[in-house]
DNA sequence: CCGTACCGATCACTCGCACAACAATTCTCG
DNA sequence: CGAGAATTGTTGTGCGAGTGATCGGTACGG
């Protein structure tokens, strides 16, 4: 489900006129509206270039003219006419699978939320149950789309491992799931045949958060995902890093304590045990049944409790850990992390700063997610973009038009 | 000293030619030797147009026509022309700077070593002394190259922390510098201006080892160096994972035993006091002023001591970190890792499968460097080298030849 | 011994981008 | 208020890079 990588192959023409066209679209996905002069001067090429690519766009319904926009102009000569996304444009559907609940939108490039819909799934609910209410949430989603908007594929953020060969989802601890295809689930739940990508939560919060959010124009970040489990999303160089497999970032089960408590994965003390949901449930004394509206009873609290302070400082101790070794420029603190950093702030900052060393540590900065908690959504939005800005023409003439009658059949 | 990151240009034509160009370039690197009819079918382009980049390799000098090398036919029809390295070709000079020695070499493309020579450094020695060492090294491996190979550059491999935006050494612990400009030093005592690249040497054992060594055809890995602090170097996806400032890999400092010994980072039990040099010549009560030569005396073991078991427990738990977070492929261990882990295999191993979670584990390999010893060096001459591979043109253009008149103006 | 297979060399062809000239539009300065 | 400068879109031309077809050369195999 997701594309081979790419090895020293050699480049032809059509590969230029392909990639040009992709990194068009990709800055266009970026801003949203910008002019072709814009454009001129970020990819580099001649203003006649620019001119054929967006016209190729404009023919593909992917963008259309914008009268000159009002907004600053800076000197003289012809106002440069706008490119901006066109409203019936492609368009993708992002599936957020959480622990007690999936929220399902259909998005378009730039990244727009253009239809919402979510529901509660069961805890300990059977894949194939799970995979019947996503797509009947997905089905609602793109109820009044038009018809020539073509459907390009589904994204979907998965809470666990998700293997990047084949999207196979090895194992997800909260959901209680081995070795499902759930994108397989989706697709026969929903009688369809369309491109599916599935990855894992924390990394596609740090895709957002790079494209559109904290992370913009920022090439090396981390996006720390506090959940009932512990993970992180890393960017290097404007990429994913995935790892050999793609479970790379699996940060919850570094060594912290080894004298502590237990952890699901047979050893004792990792940091997750300290940091995560039921540690900082304890830490605040929630009961166990409210463990999964943590947010909420933490937005509660104006000052921090002794054991949320405690929690704080083993949060900023353990990412010390990870800016070592990662050596990021941002660190994005993602799901619970979210609501407890404004809180014991002080105290994570104090942790990293004593234990990071120092050269790591002066170019690296904590940040909240500029995209709130649509992080993960929008990353799984931002996957099943990606063929997209890879070969436009290629994407759209494999996509789906006229969904709904596609789903009425 | 290293080249800005690209951005999310465009391309054109000219871009094509210099890609193409340097993709061959980067092939006939790794293979030595190849027909042209391998070029064809592994760049995927045609014929004509792999004949003609040839002919411009041979024209620049960078590579010559083989006789249909007499290796395995596989089948009829007309042999196709070898295309080797040229014997007078470009080449670098590499420096492997260590604690008590340097090494310097002059390689040539293929990572084929033309000279060597290494001197002892002192530990303590101010790093001009170092410089003006590593000079004399430097002369003494160019003395007898042939006027018309151009020198396209100097690599450096630094046991510490370098600063990609500019090659400075922010920190390099065990030679007691602080914010270094050892390439300007060692420009200065040659009295050149070429290109001068420096990268920590567990960032260039990776990379070395994943072009020519243990890691060839893996994309993802990590080289683990022990000395007397530890680090990794990592490849992703077939490229350096150098952080935001250059500064990743810095494993040594992971916490491992929060009561454990006080490391020099300020911290307690940081992974590098439990699996270090020191830790590892407390483990066979090697007196201290043999810590330097701790490969001869391992290799004097037979069998392990108690000592060495544990340190080879502790060993394989802290990969088992490193596993988990980065999810490579294989883990080559370098340093004093290349005669420990013969001795202490099995308890790495039972380490290493204690503490990984299954997923990351299934897919991982351990493995000693391809290269030896040599992983470094010849890391620092693929630093050297990448600019060719880049922009053969533009790199030989602005290569120095004659390099003897040049030391001795 | 001859057919087949494969490769190198050559040349016309296609395609994508750059460049130059011109038109359109706005700003600025006198 | 008007002319010139500045910037951008548009159009046609040219260059360069890779493609594809053809021919000739060399080896293998029956």
């Amino acid at each position: 489900m997701t594309s081979p990588r790419r090895s020293g192959l050699g480049t032809n023409q059509e590969a230029v006129r392909r990639h040009n066209l992709g990194t068009l679209l990709r800055h266009l996905h970026g801003a949203g509206h910008m002019s072709r002069a814009e454009l001129t001067s970020l990819m580099g090429l001649n203003r006649s270039t620019i001119a054929g690519l967006v016209a190729e766009l404009e023919s593909l319904g992917v963008s259309e003219r914008a009268v000159p926009v009002g907004n600053v102009r800076q000197g003289a000569g012809r106002p440069s006419a706008g490119v901006r996304i066109a409203a019936d444009g492609p368009y993708v559907v992002a599936v957020d699978l959480g622990v007690d609940r999936a929220v399902v939108a259909r998005v378009g490039l730039g990244g727009r939320v253009l239809q919402r819909a979510q529901a509660p799934v069961h805890g300990e609910g059977e894949a194939w149950q799970v995979g019947s209410s996503v797509a009947a949430l997905i089905r609602s989603v793109v109820a009044d789309v038009p018809p020539v908007a073509p459907l390009v594929g589904i994204g979907i953020s998965v809470p666990g491992m998700v293997r990047r060969s084949d999207g196979l989802i090895r194992l997800a601890p909260n959901l209680e799931w081995h070795d499902v295809s759930f994108g397989g689930i989706v697709l026969a739940a929903l009688g369809l045949d369309i491109p599916v990508s599935l990855a894992n939560d924390a990394d596609l919060g740090a895709l957002a958060e790079h494209r559109r959010g904290a992370g913009v124009g920022i090439d090396d970040l981390i996006y720390v995902s506090g959940n009932v489990g512990v993970g992180a999303g890393i960017i290097t160089g404007g990429r994913r890093f995935e790892g050999a497999a793609g479970y790379a970032g699996e940060v919850g089960h570094l060594r912290f304590n080894p004298q502590g408590r237990p952890c699901h994965c047979g050893n004792r003390g990792c940091w997750e045990t300290e940091v995560g949901a039921h540690a900082i449930a304890e830490a605040i004394s929630c009961p166990a049944d409210k463990v999964a509206q943590l947010d909420e009873v933490l937005e509660g609290f104006r000052e921090p409790t002794p054991g949320l302070r405690d929690t704080g400082t083993a949060l900023g101790q353990g990412l010390a850990s990870i800016v070592n070794v990662f050596n990021p420029q941002v660190v994005v603190l993602g799901g619970y992390f979210r609501t407890l950093f404004p809180l014991v702030r002080a105290e994570v900052v104090a942790g990293l700063a004593e234990r990071t060393l120092p050269a790591p540590l002066e170019s690296v900065t904590l940040a909240l997610p500029g995209l709130g908690s649509d992080s993960t959504l929008l990353g799984a939005a931002e996957i099943a973009l990606e063929p997209l800005f890879v070969d436009p023409v290629a994407a759209l003439g494999s996509a789906l038009l006229d969904v709904r009658t596609a789903l009425a059949g």
